[in-house]
DNA sequence: CGTTGAATTGATTTAAGTCAATCGACGTGG
DNA sequence: CCACGTCGATTGACTTAAATCAATTCAACG
């Protein structure tokens, strides 16, 4: 319940590993250090809304934020998963201090925030900084594109395939046995499905020699994944 | 066919009017100017493809150009359409400069080309390049968003609705009737629909007081418009 | 005037959303 | 310790949106 609270060294350590200040020189760090504050939120509380006026953007310490869009009739359709590490809110900075999407916990989350307006001074001073955001905001456009890309050209086994193989990638240079970051609704969600269609389409990839047992993904056979 | 050509009156007015250039002093402005190389393109071209080392981006002149990716089967998702003044390409300078996607004319175009090294020693020397980068960046991070979010929210009809109200609002402030800027074909790959569902959905917004005639659109009732 | 590529229309297939029922895990409280 | 209730996940039946395939029609341009 946006309980506010000091920053720890797990935090710091967190904090560093961004791409928003993992380049930058250790007095930049500080500097950008001394004007975040941190703060805690339990799962579905809403972070910001579209519409709203952006004052700051976030970095995810622990746990996993959604990114959504609502439509008129109250459906949600998820724009991106932010978790620990990670940077989110930073592009309304750059579009008339407007959100564009809502932010939501998916489950109980730690944020270090970061104000805009602070930013925006330091921003000028130091072009290093400039780089970092210029780095998220990148590789942000890229992964909304691969979306794009993805939702239009696979189908859904396909898309879940190429996550599972992307995720086994990621843990360990293609480790066959690993664990869901999140719950599979959020999961569905991220990859525009139905939360019945990941369902249906992990049923499916189990003669493609994947099992599942709850959030636990064993691949036997990544070269059978690779052309579903 | 590629042609390199000198710059001229014309090419300077969009060159300055784009986001990259505007914001700028006039003095960088000239710097920048002086970097830029003008070519021309037949429909078709490829203009760079994905996986290729990028060493240049672009800003439209005249014409369009798709972005779009390929799938292993060879079909093709439109990822963005990209017309005078605006830019394109960008985004692979902060990508470990690898384009991620394809880029073609999608009829016959004028571009300018920055260098993208030159551009990188620029922007060190001058924070206000950093910034135009960044704003141009937010947008399209914002547009492919909005892509999603569209594409799993809204129906063709919708979706098709939607362009169409974009499109009178930015012909001179809700405009009843204009022109499209380019063909149905191109249109359809950007809303990620078959030309063929583009077609249907023209035929079914007839009933809500949308009339076509070639690239010409009559719209009657907005309102009933935004409420398909 | 004829040729070429774009757009439309119709018939069919397919992927995925929706609705509903059930199952399972987990945590709470009796 | 067990019964219950909640929430997420699964499964099945059905519906729907849009892709695909095929056949014309239409428009632009040489």
């Amino acid at each position: 319940m946006n309980k506010i609270l000091k920053i720890n060294h797990r935090d710091r350590e967190v904090l560093q590993s961004t791409a928003l200040m993992s380049g930058l020189n250790p007095a930049l760090q500080k500097r950008i250090m001394d004007t975040i504050a941190v703060s805690s939120h339990e799962s579905r509380d809403m972070l910001f809304r579209e519409g709203t006026e952006a004052d700051c953007f976030y970095a995810v310490l622990s746990g996993y934020v959604r990114l959504f869009r609502l439509s008129k009739e109250g459906r949600e359709a998820d724009i991106g998963i932010f978790g620990p590490g990670e940077i989110f809110g930073e592009c309304a900075m750059f579009l008339g201090s407007t959100y564009t999407f809502n932010a939501q916990a998916a489950e109980s989350v730690m944020l270090a925030r970061f104000d805009m307006s602070k930013m925006r001074l330091i921003m000028r001073e130091e072009p290093e900084l400039a780089m970092s955001m210029l780095n998220i905001m990148a590789r942000h456009l890229n992964d909304a594109r691969e979306n794009v890309a993805n939702d239009r050209l696979h189908t859904a086994p396909q898309r879940v395939a190429n996550y599972l193989l992307e995720l086994s990638r990621a843990n360990g240079n293609g480790a066959s046995t690993f664990r869901l970051p999140f719950q599979k609704s959020l999961l569905a969600g991220k990859l525009g499905l139905a939360p019945e269609a990941l369902s249906r389409a992990f049923s499916l990839l189990r003669n493609s020699g994947v099992s599942i047992r709850g959030r636990m993904v064993q691949i036997s056979d990544a070269e059978a994944l690779r052309k579903i």
